[in-house]
DNA sequence: ATGCAGTTGCAAACGATTTGCGATAAATGC
DNA sequence: GCATTTATCGCAAATCGTTTGCAACTGCAT
């Protein structure tokens, strides 16, 4: 496991640069964020974070969220209830599959998909700068213990 | 071009086996739909109804799309800015393209991408429910002519 | 025509997110 | 360390898109 005081720290040199401040409640929901394994929102992250201080404000949460997203440290999804989540970035661009039965999020990548886009994107006289691929589904059966990789 | 007139009878029906009614704002709010070449959000649709029935209220609109969507003659798209934007759906399957400069919606299909996202999603055990794709960018510049260059 | 739902318009309620404000606390300089 | 500047915080109020309770209304089946 990746030191998570390694990476606040390094966070904090960024957010000087950047003449923001690296204040306790930042650091706090950053910790948050790094331990969470999930697509917590806004809310489940206030929840989390508020556990270790009670003085924390759901604005904050917000706030700073909007911050980290802005400076590139986390990245913000909506799926279809609309609500954002968010997933700290220190990981690999992915895609989501989500289990419409247990709202779990799979994560999963697919450069043949990525370049199919760029295709078609091309042929439309477009160049992609961003894109969503949320795949919703249900489980089959469990799924098979080989040859199976799911990237998280 | 099919007749809307016709699609707002067949609707009709498929109303009234659901024990449901064909009222005059559904009417209009339907032909408003048929109409558009784009994808209105409900304040858009209701601007474009309102011109033709001023005593049409805006919640009879979110009423009635929801309503449109549960019996599968619109379909619902949420973008990024998070709105609800629909379409009719008399269209074969397709996802969108949007001009991250000018709000453009281009639909395209991609049977490719779809076939890959039925393997990915079966190797991680899952079959696809529906799915969410999209695609933002902006337009390529047209090709550069010889010693004409048009700077930035 | 009559009557029972299904529908409507209106305003109030909603839930997620944002923002104004005075108080607080990080950086910076001394 | 200690003061100074100003980013940030907590809180409550404000937004915004969407939903809903309710009383009046209107399809539509009989």
């Amino acid at each position: 496991m990746k030191g998570i005081d390694q990476r606040v720290e390094a966070f904090e040199d960024q957010l000087r640069k950047a003449g923001l401040r690296m204040t306790q409640q930042r650091r706090l929901i950053l910790r948050v964020l790094a331990q969470a394994d999930d697509h917590p929102d806004a809310k489940g992250i206030f929840t989390r974070a508020f556990a270790h201080d009670p003085t924390l404000s759901l604005s904050t949460v917000y706030r700073t969220m909007k911050v980290l997203e802005t400076q590139g440290a986390i990245e913000r999804h909506a799926f279809e209830d609309g609500v954002s989540r968010y997933e700290h970035a220190d990981q690999a661009h992915h895609d989501h599959l989500i289990d419409i039965e247990t709202g779990a999020v799979v994560e999963f990548s697919s450069p043949e998909i990525e370049a199919l886009q760029a295709k078609i994107a091309a042929e439309l006289g477009y160049e992609i700068v961003r894109h969503r691929l949320e795949l919703y589904g249900r489980k089959t059966r469990p799924a098979r213990r080989k040859g199976v990789r799911k990237d998280a």
